[in-house]
Parts: C-alpha cells; structure tokens; sequence
DNA sequence: TCATTACCGAACAGCTTGTTCTGTTTTTAT
DNA sequence: ATAAAAACAGAACAAGCTGTTCGGTAATGA
C-alpha cells in the first residue's frame, strides 16, 4: 500500500478515535474529522465511503488485531504471562485491555456506540467457544448451549464493564477471578 | 392536557415506534416522523425539542411504566401470578414482556438502539437491589457488592436476549428457570 | 359566545453530506 | 532520469435535514 495512503488512513483514524473519545458518534461530521485529521474532503471520500464505513473499518482493525493476537493458544505469550494455569486467556485478555492499547478503553467505556460493544462480542465468542469445556463443569445440564456460551460472553462483558466503572482500580488477577466466581 | 395535544403526541409516538421497528435511530428523520403521523412540522417542535428529545421521552413512557407497574411488591398482580414462590418478580416480568405490550419487544430487539437498553438496565438495577437477599446465598463474599447488583442484571438482560434471539419459544417458566440456574 | 390554545403549511437560513472538478505532489516503473 | 500513474488539496456544488418563524385556520373549554 501506498505511503501516502497508509498516512492518511492512520491520521484519519486517529482524529476519529479522538473525537470519538469526547463526542458522541452521531454528534461527529466529516468536517471536524478532516479537519482534524488535516486531510481534504475528497481526500476523505477516497478511503471511506461513508462516516459509518469508517467506524466499521475501525472496529475492524481494533478488534480483530486484538482477537486475532490470541488465537491458536496465543503460544507467541505464552512465556510471558505464564500460561498454563486455565485460565490465562481470559487474565490475558485482561491485562491487554489495561494495557489500553490504541485507547480502546476509552471507546469501550464510552456511552457512544453498541457497535464496539457488539464486534467485541463477536470476538469474545469465538474465544469462548474454543474454551468451552472451561465451563463445562459449572454448566447445569438443563441449560441449552447456546445460553450457556452467551451467558459467560456476558459474564465477561459485565465483568470489564464494572472494571471500566471502577476506573481500572483493581488488578487483571482480582478481575479474572471475579470473572470466574461470577460465571 | 388538551385532547388535541394528547392525539398529537400519541401519533407521534406511534409513528415513531412503527419507524423504530424498521430503522435504525440515526436513520430516522422529523420528515418521515411528522409524514406517518400525519403532523405538521411546527408541531412537532411544539411538542419535542430534537428527535433524541422524542425517544427519550419514548423511553421514559414505556419503561418507567413497566417497571414502576412492579414496584411496592406489586401487589396488584398478586392473586394472579402466585407471587409467593421467591422468583415471583421476575417471572413477572418475563410474562409481562412476553405479551409486549407496547411492541417494547421489536424495540428491545431490534439493533437499534443501546438507549433502549439503558433504561432497562437502569430499571432492573432498582428493582435488583429490592431484591437483594435473594440471590445472597449464591454470593461469593469476595465479590464486591456493586459488582454482584450488575451481576445480576447482566444475567437477566443476557437471558432476556437469548430469549429473543430464540424467537420466544420456551416458556415464561422455563426461562425464569434458567435466568435463576445461571446467575 | 368568545378567548385561548393547538394546529397547519409554507418558507427560511444554516449545516452536513457526498460528488465533481482542476491543479499539484508523490510514488513507481521503465 | 523521466514519464506515466496514483494520491492529494481545495473549492465549488446539489441535495437533504434541521430547527425556526409566521400568518391563517380549527378545536377547546369556560
């Protein structure tokens, strides 16, 4: 991909995740991205077809990086987090979040948008479904398989959410644990 | 108020709620509002600030309503539902949204909106808190107090998802089963 | 009946969107 | 090095939506 091109995404993605941070996503126009971003309207247009494209896209390069990076047993950390113990992907998974890589806290506490919340739940089941029979033990055999895969996604959306509410205060460990009292 | 006034807002919310079920919020406009309820556009202003004035007030006049309809013990239902087995409230409320009054069900589902679900949360949140000695015994005393209130409300809206997301197709009973099985 | 209040409908200024154009700069391939 | 290709800036544009204003009409309630 063009030099030129890849600057201008990324200063357009980063004037976005900015004003994303303050402004609610239906408050922010093009005008104030460009401008931001200091990029030319049709320059805009170029790359993005439309402002809801753009989030799109943003999502996708957020979200998908951060699931992606832990597929396949994450093995490229596994040194580094000490991975054996069962429930390392999930203390992983936290402690990338307090890490806040490219401020994805702040668009997740945000009371800006579901989609966020919704490409992070697309990625969280899939993580959760490789990790199923983590659960299988505390699955009461009356609830369906499906419930049971939402309800830990949702165990652990709530848990991050009450962490964000808290602002941060407690340790990944303390909330992974959390996570798995509450599940 | 004014009869007038009365029918005015009540083509509006109607329209509105009609338009909801189909679109998205920001893909709304006045015009179509204004077209379906066969109302002037001045009058529309006369009676709503913005349009996110409008579905607020939406939001007040279901939710506020439903959940206020259960408080005090709700006593009127009493005779009807066999409110003395303990999971009575919530029970209660699944049979209440099951005959979705209002089409607070296409509202709830929909992808819309995450306003919607605000207000649910909030309302659930208080009536949780009444509620709270019923699920002290399943507490973990680690887990903080804050914590386990939103425990307990992810796990009701999570199961009222899967419960739409199924299209309704188990019982009130057995989905208060299992909101009870899994939190 | 009569004053009040709500409504209609049209017109409006202001803003946002997405497109199109011209001309300039940068990259890439020869 | 040079020429073709691609990306950019910036302005101008039509179209649509928002929220306001105003004069005229109809319903309400005392």
């Amino acid at each position: 991909m063009d030099r030129r091109q890849r600057k201008t995404r990324e200063a357009i993605f980063r004037a976005f995740t900015s004003l994303l941070s303050n402004k609610e996503f239906g408050q922010i126009t093009v005008g104030q991205i460009i401008q931001q971003a200091d990029v030319g309207r049709a320059t805009f247009y170029a790359h993005f077809e439309t402002k809801d494209d753009l989030l799109k896209a943003l999502c996708e390069e957020l979200f998908c990086h951060i699931f992606d990076s832990m597929e396949g047993g994450h093995r490229e950390h596994r040194h580094i987090f000490d991975c054996d113990v069962p429930d390392s992907v999930f203390l992983h998974l936290f402690k990338h979040l307090q890490k806040n890589d490219n401020q994805i806290l702040q668009l997740l506490s945000g009371q800006n948008n579901a989609l966020f919340w919704d490409y992070f739940n697309q990625g969280l089941g899939r993580l959760v479904e490789k990790q199923a029979d983590l659960f299988a033990t505390r699955k009461d055999p009356k609830l369906p398989d499906s419930f049971w895969t939402d309800h830990i996604v949702s165990v652990f959306v709530q848990t991050l959410r009450w962490w964000i509410s808290q602002g941060l205060q407690e340790s990944p460990e303390t909330v992974t644990e959390y996570f798995f009292l509450a599940v």
